[in-house]
DNA sequence: CGAATATTCGACCATTTTGGTCGATTTATT
DNA sequence: AATAAATCGACCAAAATGGTCGAATATTCG
């Protein structure tokens, strides 16, 4: 192979997929290899346990998830469209990168303790965004706070009660529109009215 | 418990949300009876054995989807309108009915006899309901046909080129416009042409 | 080339999981 | 109270599973 590093990420994107189907638990390493068309004990080459495996697959996709997300603000200039883009890419992002949001949220999965740290590293992180938007919208003028920082994680809270119900998308809820209705609800309180 | 068969239906039911989320390998006899709340004893009171709940549930939504087709060609009167509703609903309810679904077309699973059974029994039921939507149109003068045997032998074919890639609806291909597409080009090959 | 290194693989193992059983216990029926 | 219906926990043999190891095969490099 040219590229070991290269190699494992072939890996995690496989396993990643079948871990996505099937949850940690029920995953397979022999599926795994078989998926990979290698021997099992190959696959032990490049990582040393299903476990470790299954981290790589959470970080890789809690990675992509931080890379959406700063393209996504970074696209757009008014600190309104920020917000909005931010929100809705979260929320598109994650519905895909069900390891990561099952790794955080399903209490019923094993829970490791790489997980926790995992999340609050990217809690921060998210936090530290929301900080930085409203900070600059509050510069110009287009955001009224009295604290970025308790505003952001007042946000963050919403954000958070969102997650949940995603994993209920059977029903027909139309997402966009529940998500503009919270946009709205959240601009309400929080752009400044005009005079 | 009151009624014996109103338990297994209970089962059945429980038994398929599992299966349809797992598939019959990876779905577990403690985890049917954990989520049932009853021990594992006791749906082996219901059921003689792990196959012989699938089969239940396999011809449980076979039953489900002969139901809603008749059900769906019994409510409108004109020939078209019957083989339209027929290829729609066939099309909606097999989303559903992932068990009957699975257990026919994935040749990665497990395949039990019964399975083969089902199968020609319903493609044997199918292909009389489609007969008698042709020859009915056939004797209104709607739809244009040599022989209602063949013609339906070559709609039920259709349709099963129509149900495998049921299965990659990830991809965003739109099914509405996609059935409408095919139920064009099936009448405009078999309604009589004016004049 | 040939030695050293990287990669793959099949066979194997210890432990866990799992479908299924059984006798005992509890609950409903007569 | 006696019988039958239903539930359950403990248990088992067989299968599945995560992981190991040494050998085999490719690849790199002096």
């Amino acid at each position: 192979m040219v590229n070991k590093e290269e190699f494992r990420k072939k890996i995690i994107i496989t396993a990643g997929q079948i871990f996505s189907r099937y949850g940690f638990r029920k995953t397979t390493m022999d599926e795994i290899a078989r998926e990979l068309k290698m021997g099992k004990s190959s696959v032990y080459y490049y990582f040393e346990s299903k476990e470790d495996i299954f981290k790589a697959v959470v970080l890789y996709e809690a990675n992509l998830l931080r890379n959406e997300l700063t393209k996504a603000i970074k696209s757009v200039e008014s600190p309104v469209d920020k917000m909005k883009n931010y929100v809705f890419v979260r929320m598109k992002t994650f519905e895909k990168l069900s390891n990561y949001y099952n790794a955080i949220f399903d209490k019923n999965l094993d829970h490791f303790d790489f997980i926790e740290t995992i999340r609050e590293k990217y809690d921060r992180e998210e936090l530290a965004i929301l900080r930085l938007i409203i900070y600059l919208g509050s510069r110009r003028k287009v955001f009224n706070v009295a604290n970025s920082e308790y505003t952001a994680l007042a946000i963050q809270t919403t954000l958070k009660g969102l997650e949940v119900p995603l994993f209920w998308k059977k029903k027909e809820i139309n997402i966009e529109e529940r998500l503009n209705t919270i946009l709205d609800v959240l601009f309400y309180g929080i752009v400044r009215k005009k005079s």
